[in-house]
DNA sequence: GGTATGTATGTAATATTATAACAGGTCAAG
DNA sequence: CTTGACCTGTTATAATATTACATACATACC
């Protein structure tokens, strides 16, 4: 179970971590530990479909598209029709279970839930590895630029396509 | 030609006058003159559906979908097939010409052309107005959030929704 | 226990957004 | 005046997402 992962891997999306060989098994099942707190806390429901979603995410390690989703929750016995999945990515999205990836089309889990954070994504154009950066300082940035306008933010979406560290030493 | 907008308008996209009332017919044609200038430096070819296109945008000052923009062009006589519209989109997005937004699946004109500029985009969740905030802060963050990972950025989107000041009075 | 209420799931049907592949046309360079 | 590059048009289809409605489940209350 416990498995140690390669440079091809493109390492869980915990900020130190990211891009980084590490112990992948471990932050999976916390996250999903902290998850089922989570939701248990803010008195919700973590359905079977909800949890084998999160559950899907997770051991993906990558950013998955909402139908590819829908197959693997098809093949475990659940509906197949896209609002399954759709439904549970978004209840997850909700919760900050989970992000939803614009650039992509997809979706990838949270991988530090509870801790409010406002998420900035890294997207690797040559081996697809997504890593969630801490944006702190970027949404500060954000949330002053819009307040020159007078806008007041609700949420953000931040995601920049380059080149990972991997790939960029493969490439040189 | 020359009208004056009112706050029913989300207002242009250059950073002062986001949101604000101000004379559209002038940011438009300045605009597409720019955009011309811009495309003929370049040694490229503004033709007539990408020239049309931009125009589309900027008369609608909004975000579009690339099929409201297909067919405002086949209603002018061009194709009615969306690899038409796509293209087009796709020309003047790669040249700085117009942005497109994930968040609404939708592409806007672009206000400042040539000036280098990464944008943050500034959506109301109300009136649906969009509006191009400057956002050298917040990509100077970015790139700093990246680097600690060895992350390189070649472009990013920041997208963010929320509450415009017009209607934030007008809840008020 | 039984029942009302809200919420979750399953399914069918369809809407919306986007791309691949190829044929024909235009333009400028040599 | 022909070649090569690029642009446009069209057909077809892929990929993503939502609406609407029926059924089932869970919780709280009587």
């Amino acid at each position: 179970m416990a498995q140690i992962h390669t440079d091809d891997c493109p390492g869980c999306q915990t900020p130190d971590l990211a891009f980084a060989p590490h112990d992948h098994a471990h932050c999976s099942s916390d996250a999903l530990m902290r998850a089922d707190a989570l939701i248990v806390a803010k008195g919700l429901r973590m359905t079977p479909v909800r949890r084998r979603t999160l559950e899907i995410l997770l051991e993906a390690h990558r950013a998955m598209g909402a139908y590819d989703v829908l197959n693997r929750l098809a093949a475990d016995g659940y509906g197949n029709q896209p609002p399954v999945a759709y439904r549970a990515l978004e209840f997850l999205e909700e919760h900050g279970l989970a992000h939803r990836i614009r650039r992509l089309n997809a979706f990838t889990a949270c991988m530090h839930p509870g801790e409010a954070h406002a998420p900035a994504f890294l997207i690797c154009q040559v081996c697809a590895a997504v890593a969630e950066a801490p944006a702190a300082l970027v949404m500060a940035a954000l949330e002053s630029a819009a307040a020159q306008s007078g806008f007041v933010i609700e949420r953000s979406n931040v995601e920049a396509v380059g080149m990972c560290p991997a790939c960029q030493q493969a490439a040189a």
